[in-house]
DNA sequence: CGAATAGGGTTGCATTATGAAACCAACTTT
DNA sequence: AAAGTTGGTTTCATAATGCAACCCTATTCG
């Protein structure tokens, strides 16, 4: 059954799961932002289906989450590398690493934090911020005019 | 065929799509965030079908995202409400909206962006920050111990 | 009191999504 | 020429999804 896709939405969030909300879509972009750039080492990576891995990346490709690129050597060799779109997609994910790091962590204990690479100190939780940097929590975002959008979309 | 699960997983992100990876699951919690409660709310809402709102549903409160409260009223009557943990998927919905929001603006043109609700001044962007608060991109976060876990992982 | 309504499910079925594994085509290396 | 590299493509079986009908309990209404 094809799943519903929200491409008229009036939601952002819908909109944007389009695009990454396929199972394996956001754990590429993830392993694009380690460096991974060939369909090989996303493969042994990932431990993905090759066709799987096809579909992801060629969706990824035309919505310009990544772009293909030629990389010259031993034939039909690319390379997948994110865009300026693709990597946007750093708060979302990294916000949705330390939203896991805490609520489900490591079965063996191990606990890997993310850390800036200048000075080595652990980095912030991602939150949310108005524009004087106060972090705000869901009651202190008016988001009422997104659920009426969201309601006359049905 | 069965997805695969990412239950033993050595990858944060992996194991939070386990959660809310799920095609609707993030529009649920979005939703709940905007204060729906009701099974017919969100069903209405978000057009989905019964069977999959109702296993969607019981799978978030079985992850503790939700919680599922008997609202006395008119028989069998519940609400699901989110728990903590489901609050903290906050910056992770609104940092996935404002990707969306940047680069995949509504078809009808119409951008309403989230607000401050004590100010009515516009939040800023979800952002990844040291520390100190300095904003910080993919390459100034060190991730190299979390590429090696998911290399070992396979 | 029986019928209708409210509420949240459950079931059956058809189509799509996913994964495993084999196969493929073009290019390069041995 | 055969083998290796690279990124696909194809086949098949099972799971995921959506539609729509049906179900059960509780409450309300005529």
């Amino acid at each position: 059954m094809a799943r519903k896709r929200f491409d008229d939405s009036n939601c952002s969030v819908a909109r944007a799961l389009n695009e990454v909300g396929d199972w394996w879509s956001l754990l590429i972009v993830l392993h694009a932002m380690y460096g991974t750039r060939r369909f090989v080492d996303f493969q042994q990576q990932l431990g993905i289906a090759k066709n799987i891995l096809c579909d992801r990346l060629s969706k990824l490709v035309d919505n310009e989450v990544l772009r293909k690129v030629e990389a010259g050597e031993h034939g039909s060799r690319f390379e997948y590398r994110l865009t300026e779109k693709g990597r946007d997609l750093f708060p979302v994910v990294v916000a949705l690493r330390q939203w896991g790091d805490k609520w489900n962590p490591a079965p063996d204990g191990k606990q890997l934090d993310l850390r800036d690479r200048a000075t080595g100190q652990p980095i912030q939780p991602v939150t949310v911020r108005n524009s004087d940097g106060e972090p705000l929590t869901i009651r202190d975002v008016l988001v009422a005019d997104d659920l009426k959008a969201a309601k006359d979309a049905g």
